[in-house]
DNA sequence: CGATCCGTCTACCAAGTGGTAGAGAGATGG
DNA sequence: CCATCTCTCTACCACTTGGTAGACGGATCG
């Protein structure tokens, strides 16, 4: 029935690790129902029942590659917020992060949009995933506006703010790919400059 | 083979309408591959091979969706640009169009986020069809700057900025709603207005 | 060496997929 | 009243889907 849990052990790139990690990327760019366990096999140079060796049915494949993609996220964002930073230099670095998370692991935030489709089943999961990060996140937000760096509001609201935000100009960057007009360094680099000026205006500069 | 182009004749839902109605909301929430023209077809009381009658393909209902769609983005950017409003003003009619549209019509957005998948074949039928308004939005923005209303920058860049923007802050509340918080009309007001303060802010006031 | 376990495979299967062929019912019009 | 056209249907079909059963080979271990 395949082990359930991964002790961390130190080894090198297990048959599971690489479904787990073509199935994020297939299921983060195709979408869950356009990704067929036969694809993804033959995509691996395997059958389809190694893949149900280790992940018992398809739906239980795509749990297991929400919790993978959440634990990347909130490695990434914890990396980001453990700099000791403050203020809107915090916010910026976490904006950097975030941005080239965004580029080079598109299938991540793609992910999300497909767990956050209305009556996903799995939404839950994942936001049971992300919560405890998400609150860290407030928790922020909120020692920066009692330390007077950040104008006052409430910190949940302006949260969901920066992340719609930013996960829109993420998103804009496919758009853009959508057009045909690949997203070079630059761009990107323009986008968020633009972006992270935007913030800055909108949370600490007096109204 | 069905009747390619409907020329716009006064009759109350026909078939066709009723299957393009119907495909909108069901790839607009579900997505193009979750939806199969047999459940399609269930949903409508008829039989997929009346779907398949008047859309020669599951592949060209998509298409045929897809400028529905269009059309319906067009004809309520139209109706909030023709107010002969300027600055902050026209900007925040804008807004409140596009969210009310997000809130009563999830499906439409949900389609948006679907074709700008990454390899998507309809992205560039969607842009074609977007393209003038998106061009006459441009336009709006630069005599704005020239009229010194709004503070001087690309406007085609400042456009993607507001798009994904607006568009972040519509998906949020889909996000809200996958979490399982059913977002109150009062939410949804508060939400608008921070965004316009947001972008109030960023837009007109001096750096 | 023999028994057991682990990982991948071949061989199937029932259900569902998009799509074809064509019958039949009703309206329309010469 | 017959011919034609419009629309929806039944009957199929080839292929793909997720999933089951179990064989096979190699490693591990008593």
């Amino acid at each position: 029935m395949g082990r359930v849990t991964d002790t961390a052990a130190p080894e090198r790139t297990t048959t599971r690790d690489r479904i787990l990690t073509a199935a994020l990327a297939a299921y983060g760019t195709d979408g869950y129902s356009a990704t067929s366990l036969d694809a993804l096999a033959e995509q691996l140079g395997i059958r389809k029942q190694t893949i149900l060796y280790w992940f018992p049915s398809k739906q239980e494949l795509f749990e297991a590659v929400i919790d993978d993609a959440a634990a990347s996220l909130i490695e990434a964002f914890d990396m980001a917020a453990s700099t000791g930073l403050t203020g809107m230099a915090q916010v910026e670095e976490i904006i950097r992060r975030v941005l080239r998370l965004a580029v080079r692991r598109p299938e991540l935030l793609g992910l999300v949009r497909e767990v956050s489709r209305p009556g996903s089943l799995s939404a839950a999961r994942l936001v049971d995933r992300v919560a405890p990060t998400f609150a860290r996140a407030a928790d922020f937000l909120s020692r920066e506006m009692d330390a007077g760096r950040f104008r006052r509001s409430d910190p949940s609201m302006l949260l969901l703010s920066l992340y719609s935000t930013v996960v829109g100009v993420a998103g804009e960057l496919e758009v853009q790919r959508a057009i045909g007009l690949e997203p070079t360094l630059r761009v990107a680099v323009m986008r968020r400059r633009e972006l992270v000026r935007f913030l800055r205006v909108a949370l600490v500069e007096p109204i």
